[in-house]
DNA sequence: AATAATTATGTTACTGGTAACTTATTAATG
DNA sequence: CATTAATAAGTTACCAGTAACATAATTATT
């Protein structure tokens, strides 16, 4: 009953089972054609009797690559991700390539912090999620020579590349089709969050400016969530009683929004019109269906992975931003 | 303009430039008062132009520490986790221990082969959200000697320790509460998943068992969703139209039946009473307020989190199973 | 059978941080 | 001032794979 002080199998424990060098062992585990059968039969046997789990830590030492890849995203709780991990999957898993999940909760120091310590892992490459980083994130990007990708959005310049869409566009498209179906106090309800919700902010009013109408902003220091529409709606209609539609930062706060309208006995969108972004499940089989931009989660995945694994092997970065679009999705709400 | 070739900054660069061995940089990164103060300035100043990013693998592979643990969960779409992994950095952050997070799909051989891949990294310990695992799964986490803590459920003997609450019994006590309130013809609803599901449609059983009524099960072979709810209603409804109660899996599947219900003009709970597993935000706003089971889930993490790291640390385990209860909420759909 | 070609295996060196030990320098004490 | 104590810094070795090269064993070819 010893303590299970004793060490891992190492390729050299094999070798001394079998009477060969650990570099016969190391050839078979790459590529057994390269052993001759005799000795692979030895070194099998062996291997399933010593229980071997091959080791990376010498490789990331000597050769500085990790097959692994880190992946930042602001929140786990944030759906929009679900798919974009999707994405990003369907191409990293059939390439080998292990993920590392991170998460900063909206705050750029915990991103610098992680990518730091995945960066002391040797990650090959980043996606992050988000485009406004801190200096000293930037230096350690540029310095450690890692291929980066950010994703979500199109509009800041990128560190490298981007893959994802406009943010700020697609805002100004769903304020104008409520302008032009009639609605003219229009509020946006954002949340604490990312630049992309800041940019959504703008694109909103864009076009409340352009044409001519009162831009009605409530922003709250909180993340967003279905609580926080749900709640937030009580203090726009005690500030602004006329609110006739509400553009939200996301389909959890749209949700909330609904869900509190249904409460209060608040029709949509004869008396309240909603809508979202993402184009999320719920929202979708809710009735009245949300209204929700339309986004093109797993592709942004699957391109971005795509684009830094291209990367990794050496070829250069040829579209600097990827814009893979979005679509308008009426629903009902509106 | 040269090729970013150039190799990470190391110990020995920063030595280098101010004329010291690296061991004395080395000493100065984890205790700078171990540095004369003169030799502190050069070295930092040293460090801030080189830009330094700490290199973990030499560590791993010398002292086999990495100092990160591996959390497996099924999948991240699933809400249930985010207050779990919530719970476990409340406890590893503070500890300077850097999260793995890896999923498997609901899938045993891709669990083991994560799994591999992660004791290829050395990690320090894993958290895993299953208690069922392959052959090689288990022999991989005993060859290696990573203390392993399987969170969520309590019902199954763990593989060292596990943390969570009884499936089982919540269902039970679930389907048992609808029995008093008088519904005669309870419905189990499952979908692809874990054990855990099948443990809960077993709690189900036991109370339609002795209270003498009939079991209506349907599981469905995709993974749980509100979509997935909210389509099984009707061939629920086709196969047998006097069900008067749907005990869900989990809160996604029950939404989806209150989505569906709500389209089709039928009452909750007066027509059709449902449950889900839980408590999450979506369920506890919507009307009627979704009853559920309210689970420890911050606490599973943090708890698991606590037992691991003093684990890690050498501690023996003391309880092998870590019930932290349940408590179950009626809301109002029942 | 002798030589060339192929296949199988062995040897050496390297990666970068740090534990454990030794040596050098500075400060403290009788 | 000499001796001891404390502080600062240097030396060596090690971890486990594998690339690159060298050597040995086997097979093919003339």
């Amino acid at each position: 009953m010893s303590k299970n002080k004793a060490k891992r199998t190492t390729l050299q424990d094999i070798a001394d089972v079998v009477g060969m060098t650990k570099m016969t062992v190391s050839r078979y585990m790459k590529n057994p054609n390269l052993v001759k059968i005799s000795s692979r039969i030895e070194i099998e046997s062996a291997i399933s009797k010593l229980g071997y789990i091959p080791n990376r830590a010498p490789n990331i030492l000597s050769k500085g690559k990790s097959h692994a890849i880190g992946v930042l995203f602001p929140s786990i709780s944030n759906h929009v991700f679900d798919e974009v991990l999707r994405g990003i999957e369907s191409i990293t898993e059939p390439a080998g390539y292990q993920i590392m999940i991170a998460h900063y909760s909206y705050s750029k120091e915990l991103e610098e912090k992680r990518i730091g310590s995945l960066l002391g892992y040797h990650v090959d490459g980043l996606i992050l999620s988000e485009s406004v980083h801190t200096a000293n994130t930037l230096r350690m990007i540029s310095s450690s020579g890692v291929p980066v990708t950010e994703i979500m959005d199109t509009c800041t310049p990128p560190i490298q590349q981007a893959v994802g869409f406009n943010n700020m566009q697609a805002s100004q498209k769903m304020t104008e089709k409520l302008i032009q179906k009639g609605y003219k106090n229009i509020a946006y309800i954002g949340a604490k969050g990312d630049v992309r919700d800041i940019l959504r902010q703008r694109g909103y009013e864009a076009a409340i400016t352009e044409h001519g109408l009162k831009s009605l902003i409530f922003r709250s220091p909180d993340v967003s969530s279905i609580r926080l529409g749900s709640e937030i709606l009580d203090s726009i209609l005690r500030v602004h009683p006329k609110v006739d539609a509400a553009i939200c930062t996301n389909d959890d706060v749209a949700m909330g929004v609904l869900l509190s309208c249904k409460k209060k006995g608040i029709l949509v969108p004869d008396e309240l019109a909603v809508t979202g972004m993402h184009g999320h499940e719920m929202g979708q089989l809710y009735s009245p269906k949300l209204a929700s931009v339309i986004t093109p989660r797993f592709n942004i995945g699957k391109v971005a992975a795509e684009q830094l694994l291209s990367r990794i092997d050496g070829v250069q970065v040829i579209d600097a931003c990827i814009d893979l679009g979005f679509e308008i999705n009426d629903g009902e709400s509106i």
